[in-house]
DNA sequence: GAGGCCTATGTAAACCTTTACATACATCGT
DNA sequence: ACGATGTATGTAAAGGTTTACATAGGCCTC
């Protein structure tokens, strides 16, 4: 039992007196041995204490019991949750999950093509919006892939998120309802398929209070909390300042009220701000953030279950699944200041 | 090349036209194999583009490539730049991680043993203080482990982390020269020794400033932000507050910032407070917190680094690597109030 | 110039599974 | 009672690699 090396699969077959396929069935097809010959099989394994060797098995069937899952960054705030919800429904499915960050460098990319090749992973989650295997991504053969938290740019690959356009809409449709009337958009961006959607629900929002885009100001982005703080210095050059700004994530909403608090501003009175992915430190930031959460454990959940649905089927019955965007309500929102009302 | 089956091993050796042995040596041992041969045999390898598959590889070494880093939460927010630091270390030895998360679960826990009986993973990085086997701990036969972050209790596991007395010491040796003479240290455990030691830079700084030990107020607490919220209710049940309170990790400092702000307090004017850790928050919260750096990324460079010399060496030169902390001082500490100076 | 040694390569077994195919036996229908 | 059908099990090959052992040739030494 404490045996220094570990049961084989022939060390179960010679204790029940069957033959080793009689025994891979009874694990694996349990319906096709005799009741009597599956219990024997069953003690057998009980005295040796046997596992099924991966390695052994993953070579014969072609296919290994890994995800891979890889990140620009693990160090991202919503990282951790998604991994939760991912690790949670791989392993009930009997799969593990190994996980690699690129840091936007291709070279990185590269080693985890190689990765698949050598057989190490059966599927992939990208938590990136790019596919992270640089110029040559065209001709790879990509193994069943599935995005998350932010849609995959460049191939048809399914994607598990939040719904951004109705989570900015929410946003918007809080800030109108406060009053505000002059809502600036804070990163916007043509490359990040999540931001650009967020921009819909914000433009949705206004159209439907019949503000004239005209008068709407929109700045472009990054999603950091430099572009953020970059953005206020930008406003402030114009004559027009907003009344709120909804920003397209909560590292830029931070970014914002660090730069108006730098000029004296106070929030929520002077100006209010709202964010979206609510990470962690929105509830720690003063005021504490108004935003959209990311349900981020059910995020990982379905992602995996899509993934291992493609793993067995081919085909994913969806390609992409939306989830509900709840709004958060702290502290940074408030109906607009008479002085600003009067702009 | 771009063919549906990846190259074998004989793909290359019958290019290469030789056998398949001296292409195992070409890439495995380059300096027992002639150079004319070694070269035509990487011809060969870029033309088919060869990767060896490393579930064969796994089998007949009988070990794998992968480390399994288990963690009682993948959403601590300490977690994820000792994984940073980790993952590039491993990856840049060849092997990958696998992570896992026991939800102090034992039934968890022993999930992960069978996994290594089915030799999917080489090591074991323990994130947490405890062996997260349940009692089958003492009959399992443990794969190499490293411990990180926190010192492992039950087992002679190698570990790397912070020097958690002398960063202690750091964090109340600032508290003294504040001028402050009443510390209250709050978060103090037997069973999770981390705790203990900084506990022990506690001591041993007020001891080094001649303050007698029965004066000293020491709470316990498990180090959640409600055991700091507890902790500041305990303390006004009493008759002497502290002018300070030294908190075992950041997480009970926001605790006990929550608990002090709600009482209508302000930090630092009233009171003093730091944490330990640095986690991501301590720039976020207000006042921003006086805290101790962990050197995570460091840490998690070294933890893997012990762990592959123990995989190769069987035996570790050191068998605890304790890294220096630093002291960050932000705003949650100021001189004691005349006030309370009084008391 | 013959024996011995060293170097470079080849042959084949082993690692542990899964599964197609073969076999053996029982049951059923006529 | 005999062939057909079905069920339970066994035999053996295959999957891709590493490596002990064997082989072959070249060179050195006496």
């Amino acid at each position: 039992m404490s045996n220094s090396t570990p049961a084989t699969i022939e060390d179960v077959a010679r204790i029940a007196e069957v033959s080793i396929a009689t025994v891979s069935r009874a694990i694996h097809m349990p319906e096709k041995v005799a009741n009597s010959t599956r219990l024997k099989v069953n003690q057998a394994i009980a005295i040796t204490g046997y596992t099924t060797n991966a390695m052994a098995r993953s070579l014969r069937l072609g296919r290994s019991n890994m995800i891979l899952v890889v990140a620009p960054d693990i160090g991202d705030p919503n990282f951790s949750n998604i991994l939760v919800g991912l690790e949670n429904e791989a392993r009930a499915h009997g799969y593990g999950i190994l996980i690699g960050h690129t840091q936007n460098d291709a070279q990185r990319g590269l080693e985890y093509l190689k990765f698949f090749n050598s057989n190490q992973a059966a599927g992939l989650i990208l938590f990136t919006g790019i596919l992270p295997f640089g110029h040559q991504t065209m001709t790879a053969r990509l193994p069943p892939s599935v995005g998350v938290f932010e849609p995959v740019f460049n191939g048809g690959i399914p994607y598990v998120g939040v719904d951004d356009t109705e989570g900015a809409r929410k946003a918007v449709d809080l800030l109108l309802a406060e009053g505000h009337r002059k809502i600036a958009f804070i990163g916007d961006s043509r490359t990040r398929l999540a931001y650009t959607r967020r921009r819909m629900g914000y433009d949705a929002g206004l159209d439907a209070a019949g503000i004239p885009p005209d008068t709407r100001i929109v700045l472009e982005g990054d999603g950091t909390i430099e572009s953020g703080r970059h953005a206020v210095e930008q406003l402030f050059m114009r004559d027009t300042l907003p009344t709120a700004f909804m920003c397209v994530n909560d590292q830029t909403a931070i970014g914002v009220m660090v730069g108006l608090g730098a000029r004296g501003y106070d929030i929520p009175r002077d100006f209010s701000v709202t964010g979206f992915d609510d990470v962690p430190q929105a509830v720690f930031i003063s005021p504490p953030l108004t935003t959209i959460r990311q349900p981020r454990t059910a995020i990982g959940k379905q992602a995996m279950a899509l993934l291992l649905e493609l793993l067995s089927d081919g085909r994913p019955t969806e390609t992409e699944i939306l989830l509900r965007p709840d709004l958060v309500v702290r502290n940074s929102v408030s109906a607009p200041s008479r002085n600003w009302l009067k702009r």
